[in-house]
DNA sequence: ATTGACAATGAGCATATGCTCATTATATCG
DNA sequence: CGATATAATGAGCATATGCTCATTGTCAAT
């Protein structure tokens, strides 16, 4: 079951390739990952199998990643982008602060039901302490950007005045816990559930209107 | 540097023992194991270097832990009646629901705090999917327990009218946020920051109340 | 058709792994 | 002192592991 559509993202300024990739390594691999450690656990993952599954030879994998720690560290911020971008792309449809914090933590919450491995993926990782787990740019960029809408919301009066770095884990936490719940348990939560836990924690946070 | 102590918890009305167990061997295996973790990552632990840390001999670990993954399973368990014990102890000293639930969030981001490697231990292992980590009785009755506490609160009316379920994933991820961040960053965090995050936690899931 | 350049392979290496079990050490009892 | 029963050991087994590299496959340009 060799895949035969070619890679598309190559850059044209490159004077001449020899060999095109074929199919998309990258990917297969990321889900090979994910899926082997969702199986086997991460106390127990093997580069070799991750190979196996992701229908490529060992070697072709070291090409791409130098070592076990730097793959699963790329699987990682893979996943950890993309729930970045989910939020910001949720978020970029909504004006005003609660209208944009409120789609970013729905975006969250749904990445973890839609994508249950990738999120727990993504939060057994996140407990590694290795180095090379550590100092990441993008990763730092997205932790930034988080907090600059949180700060806006602080800025605008919509939260109340605290710390964004305080205000973030309380919005961020539970629906960390409710993405995994889901990843975990695999049963679903109900619309009304999550809403009730979104009012709960942002009546917390959020400054009391007289006008409401 | 072989322990001199022996052990202590002996059933009394055993027939008669042979050879009496020298030294904590639990006690040593658990730190062990939490520190194997916290130094290579869950993804490369190894039986043999935790016996070695241990300062025991493999086949004597594979008297205690019938498997790799018994082993993991069983420090993943006291780590957390360790938590809870040190939540419900905190618990016990104080009078009404909000002073109960508030002395057991603390203790939680304190165990965090004072012993960051079995937090993060736990936290990681928590994570795990395989059939060793679920269903067991022991964890069971600890989800009971806490949830119980907080149902307490709603009945009393100091909750607002929610699942208790709902109510503990608002109350708990913060503090497991809390404490997690301390494990990992190291980095210590000042009792008012604390004090500012339960009190917004609280504030979102706490009834009004007119005099107060 | 030939060449140059890279992609992909997978047998295989050195070592690490989970785990066993024959053996030894140490205790209690008659 | 044996006799007996258990605790502890650690060399070692079968296999798995992370990773390499000589080889082969496949494309574009000549």
């Amino acid at each position: 079951m060799k895949s035969a559509n070619f890679a598309t993202n190559q850059l044209a300024l490159e004077k001449f390739l020899a060999r095109t990739k074929s199919g998309d390594k990258p990917k297969a691999i990321r889900a090979a990952t994910i899926k082997e450690v969702a199986e086997v656990g991460s106390t127990a993952v093997s580069v070799n199998k991750i190979a196996k599954r992701a229908e490529l030879s060992v070697g072709t994998l070291y090409r791409y990643h130098e070592t076990k720690d730097d793959l699963l560290f790329w699987v990682f911020k893979q996943v950890k982008s993309d729930i970045h971008d989910a939020m910001m792309t949720a978020a970029r449809e909504k004006d005003g602060a609660k209208g944009r914090l409120r789609a970013m933590w729905f975006a969250l919450v749904e990445y973890g039901f839609s994508a249950p491995k990738d999120f727990l993926f993504a939060e057994m990782m996140s407990a590694e302490i290795r180095d090379t787990f550590h100092g990441d740019l993008v990763l730092e960029q997205i932790g930034i950007e988080v907090l600059a809408e949180i700060q806006a919301g602080i800025d605008s009066q919509v939260l109340v005045q605290a710390p964004a770095k305080t205000l973030e884990i309380i919005l961020a936490s539970p629906a960390i816990t409710l993405a995994r719940w889901a990843s975990i348990g695999g049963g679903q939560m109900e619309k009304r559930e999550l809403d009730c836990v979104f009012d709960l924690v942002w009546r917390g946070i959020a400054r009391v209107e007289p006008n409401e």
